[in-house]
DNA sequence: CTTTGTGAACTAGTTCACAGCC
DNA sequence: GGCTGTGAACTAGTTCACAAAG
């Protein structure tokens, strides 16, 4: 792979620096559709919101693709980060839990942009079991909790999004990790407890509004406690 | 207040402490319904998924609330840090974006638990604006994004949270911090510019996935990359 | 004994500032 | 001139380890 070979290892990344590379793809695309052939780390780090610095710093980590003088190529750097982030391949994945939350997910196009296809649909609610969701064009039937270990063999998907109520999340989570899936995405207000290798992320969004409350609240003697954005 | 009589300034707390206070409410909340009256800080640390350590030390900022060789009262503690969160004041909110993600968000019960009420609903689009959704036993009226601040005014809301496609995101913020709203959750994938002293935070749900999906791709190699977990 | 509270040590992350290259 | 790439300095965050208290 020749957009590699220059790179560098890119398991030794800084946790840091691999949570702000989707941003960079993203602003990289947006770039693109402008028809800039080349950006600088100053444009480019405006769009996403960090500082120059830091955005080529985080660079440096998978090698060296600008030109002094000059800037990025936009294209380059796009297939290079994508490529380190895996987005050249489809990455099946199974939504458990399809309430509202649920459904806004399984709706939601920001999946199938960024390589991500769900193939299975979860819900223990026996309203909901038996109906039809289309998703990306394609039907899906919800199925009851029991089949996760078969939708999760059937469909080959090694990620799982959880998007129950925090009482239906530890259970649903260890039978999708029960069924070889080694990735989960928590929306549920628990913290999920799971075998070492499987890798978890939880999205608590009433916790960010009461961050952001936190510093409203205070604000007035509060000196630099801001949310972080670029200097 | 006699509860914060002992609490150190709380606008000098680390942001990565404010973060976490949010699911030490939650756990503590846990605790309580549980029955217990002490928590030590090794047992709440585990149900937050944070090392005893940590959570000390978080305390540690707002006070002294233990009894060394006992722990901490869990109501105490519960009342101490949701007080420094502004949990005991409601908290009014306008939500922009009435698509898949808006509506699910007006359903969740999350926000409406810790004194968050969604109080105006926006959205561009004339096949939804007119129609009604009901948000905790009332029912709000959709309206188009010329009535931004009109909401907000009539309204008294201080917060927003923004559910548009990333093209309309930036303008409804503008119309939002116009109207004098100084907290913003963004769920669309776009790094929004507002003046200083304006709070944002970014939810970038596809960008979670794809960092799941890095550790993933990338595991084998990986020494300790994973995601945030307890010791 | 058990458990808190906290300075001190350590680790991770960010910013600075400039050499090197175009 | 402009811009990247990066060591060095700095700042924030975490963990350690233990004295103090019940």
């Amino acid at each position: 792979m020749l957009s590699l070979s220059r790179g560098r290892s890119p398991a030794s990344l800084p946790a840091a620096t691999v949570a702000r590379l989707p941003a960079y793809v993203d602003a990289l695309a947006e770039c693109a559709r402008g028809g800039h052939v080349t950006v600088s780390s100053v444009n480019l780090a405006a769009s996403v919101g960090v500082t120059p610095a830091k955005l080529r710093k985080d660079l440096s980590f998978l090698g060296s693709f600008g030109t002094r003088g000059v800037g990025y190529r936009v294209d380059v750097l796009r297939t290079t980060i994508a490529d380190v982030l895996g987005c050249h391949r489809e990455w099946p994945v199974v939504l458990v839990g399809c309430g509202h939350l649920g459904t806004a997910l399984a709706h939601f196009g920001g999946f199938g942009e960024r390589g991500f296809r769900i193939v299975g649909l979860i819900d223990a609610d026996s309203a909901i079991i038996g109906t039809t969701i289309t998703v990306g064009g394609r039907h899906l039937q919800v199925r009851g909790p029991e089949h996760i270990s078969q939708t999760v063999h059937q469909t080959g998907a090694e990620m799982g999004v959880i998007a129950t109520p925090a009482s239906a999340a530890q259970e649903c989570c260890d039978r999708l990790v029960a069924a070889g899936v080694s990735g989960v995405l928590n929306f549920a207000a628990i913290d999920l407890q799971v075998p070492p290798h499987i890798g978890v992320r939880r999205i608590d969004i009433a916790a960010e509004l009461q961050i952001l409350a936190f510093h409203q609240w205070h604000r007035g003697s509060a000196p630099g406690a801001h949310a972080e954005r670029s200097a």
